[in-house]
DNA sequence: CTATCATTGTGAAAGAATTCACAAATGATC
DNA sequence: GATCATTTGTGAATTCTTTCACAATGATAG
């Protein structure tokens, strides 16, 4: 199989998002131009991204709503539910718990781990917070796909070493540092000062108009 | 001014937070390499990022780490405070006005809205929750710089159109939806399920070692 | 003062991603 | 069933980004 370009592979997630609104509205077909209007882009960005995958449309038509659907949720791996542990019970790993996109797209929180000890044994959205010393043996006992790093940026590391050595291949991580890991473990990073500082430079060398 | 890419101005921002943790060590300059190494890239990538701006360093020694942190603050546009309008007190909103790391970094939030009668007039981490409906009214009273979107998908593009109307320049959107806006505004997207389904169809498509 | 070593800054080369542009296919219409 | 209007799929061209590679510079030691 090919390398995918990262950029492409985003841009399916977000065709995806519109197919699934249209499957919703009942639309039949959708062109390549009516996806990329809505995902920002050109259509051509949209054939060629869809043509790495293979070729689905129909020539004067456009692509079958349903069936392009269906195809792209193979494509991402979305014909499964996914396990998730998340680490640590802060502001940002409370909101994260009780996002409903996550269940809604497929994504379960199933283990939250916190290093606070006041944190410990509280529930949380019907979960018990645990002892991230815990985490290898309750990673041993049930394994969870992706973990979801919402620590200080000083313990990341540390909590990084431990998911990857239970094995987990998938992480997205919160916390403003980068992480090292083996080539076959897979890491996102969201880093919201970050976004808000590409903000502050936007801002300060816009262009023109007042 | 040339255009500068998206991805640079994101190596900047980590190089920053990198000089500042050196700065904070009290160490007293940096090459290329070790910079690079801290945030995942190659030396002359350093170089190239930093010559887009000007030629900061000493051949043969390196960068003086004060000086470019505070050459990086400049040209990131964070030699002063932002202020920024939250609109949306769900989960996440919550999260974002509680965390500190904005604060720290140059980012107060400084007014609250939501359309959900129920959170209207409630206190929020000392501000109150204000009715949407007021929205352009607030902004014309208390300028802000940013807008922070965390409204529900459907809402988010009527919000916008508000935000946009009141003057604003910069958008961080977290809400799943493509956003429409003049060009002399920037809007930065944060879409947490898009990120997952990154790492799920990584998940499907890792060639190798189990 | 000279030799040596480290490290920058930058054109040129290589590599990726995007856009162009058009032949091929399909359905609709008369 | 011939013609027209669409829209895909894709090689080629273009544009953007990263990497290479090396001359230029400065510090240091003897």
């Amino acid at each position: 199989m090919r390398k995918i370009a990262d950029s492409t592979v985003r841009r399916l997630s977000l065709y995806l998002r519109f197919l699934e609104e249209f499957e919703g509205r009942g639309v039949p077909t959708v062109s390549s131009t009516a996806l990329a209007q809505r995902g920002g882009t050109t259509s051509a960005q949209v054939r060629k991204d869809l043509s790495f995958f293979g070729s689905f449309g129909k020539r004067g038509l456009g692509y079958d709503v349903h069936e392009l659907a269906t195809t792209m949720r193979s494509i991402l791996g979305l014909g499964r539910r996914y396990r998730v542990a998340l680490v640590g019970a802060g502001k940002i790993g409370s909101a994260l718990a009780q996002y409903r996109g996550f269940k809604q797209r497929g994504f379960d929180i199933v283990s939250i781990f916190d290093a606070d000890a006041a944190k410990i044994g509280k529930s949380w959205n019907g979960m018990p917070v645990q002892d991230v010393k815990g985490l290898p043996t309750a990673l041993a006992r049930e394994p969870v796909d992706i973990a979801v790093l919402v620590t200080p940026a000083e313990s990341a590391q540390g909590v990084t070493e431990v998911v990857v050595q239970a094995g987990i291949k998938a992480i997205l991580n919160f916390a403003p540092i980068q992480l090292t890991v083996p080539e076959d473990v897979t890491v996102k990073n969201v880093n919201l000062a970050l976004e808000l500082e590409t903000l502050s430079y936007a801002l300060g060398h816009r262009n023109g108009d007042a």
